[in-house]
DNA sequence: CAGATATTATGAGCTGGTACTAAAAGCAGG
DNA sequence: CCTGCTTTTAGTACCAGCTCATAATATCTG
């Protein structure tokens, strides 16, 4: 067959867009040694939008990306919250979050996400955790949904004191003491 | 002055071109109510690139930012171990790792450290982190090399006690005591 | 050799611009 | 009011990197 250069060239072009998504018809008929309009023909039959597409939809992806970077200022998905009183967030745990070993959760995924929850709760500018009391006590695997709560328990000064429970299934499989210090000082002037 | 109108328009260009970045000059031109070439004139007195050039930076930038997650996922390098006994591993605070309000390394970094580390020190296959105890003593900012020693203190049954501190330029920032359950039989993890 | 398939060539048209020239509009001071 | 200045708009030529359509050539295959 004829056909076998096409494919072993298609195999090729998909490779070489993989590992540089930026080049350009042109380019690419150079390095593959044929017309410019065989790559076009060939960018065609295999769905592959052309070069400013490409790169328009990579730097629409790095937006979303970018946002969820921001975004793990909570770890997880911030739910519900009442300034200083109680906060819920929700994380789903994804196979590349657990240990290879075992198919347990990362523990610091749910520390990460009690912590980030506790400081959300605390209505202060900015605040720091600063001691934390934590106790795993059942095993989380991929596929989890967990939910979290924090309650502030007590509050003396600039120190808050918040209990963060997490939830799966309604099973708790964690629990977390949290006192978070507010570094907001005119916060503590006013009151 | 007529140049005000010019000056304010500027600010509201580089405004909306940073929430909505792929904007042509002709949606640009409709939304500030000016022609094209005003925009073009803009753009030039801004240095801002056009709208392709701009994708393509998006897009760039994402690359690398893709890398950066991946990286993500070793907390710290291991120096030295003992297993059993000690371990050492070292971690360099990011600019990313910090929280943008306060400049400060989010709190579940060090844990984090301090978690895997604990794992490690840990000779069993598989190993849980059951208890932990969490102090923050001093805020680390972007730039902090720190260093985490791991000691196991004691051991009872399939129970590790293990203390790990976290210096930065000798001065301890970060304290926590672990009880990590080994599950190489068939136990059940800690209650 | 005919017929199918693959490749190349050619040209018109599109988007989103740059670069340049020039004209019109807006305002200020003498 | 006219003169000079900045600002804004308009218009033209040109470019990259395509799409779409149409046609010619090359290559293989039975």
């Amino acid at each position: 067959m004829n056909s076998t250069r096409k494919l072993i060239r298609h195999e090729r072009l998909q490779h070489i867009l993989h590992d540089n998504p930026f080049m350009t018809d042109e380019q690419l008929a150079k390095t593959l040694k044929v017309s410019v309009q065989t790559i076009r023909l060939d960018r065609v039959a295999l769905g592959i939008p052309e070069l400013r597409e490409r790169t328009r939809d990579m730097a629409e992806g790095a937006q979303s990306k970018l946002r969820a970077i921001d975004k793990k200022d909570i770890v997880g998905e911030l739910i519900d919250l009442e300034l200083n009183k109680v906060g819920i967030s929700t994380l789903k745990i994804t196979p590349d979050m657990v240990l290879e070993k075992t198919g347990v959760a990362r523990g610091h995924y749910m520390f990460a996400m009690a912590d980030t929850l506790a400081l959300a709760v605390v209505d202060a500018q900015t605040a720091l955790t600063g001691v934390a009391n934590v106790k795993y006590k059942v095993p989380v695997y991929a596929g989890a949904n967990l939910v979290a709560k924090a309650e502030v328990t007590n509050r003396r000064d600039d120190k808050y004191f918040i209990c963060v429970r997490i939830k799966n299934n309604n099973e708790e499989v964690f629990r977390a003491k949290f006192i978070v210090v507010s570094l907001d000082d005119e916060r503590k002037q006013a009151e």
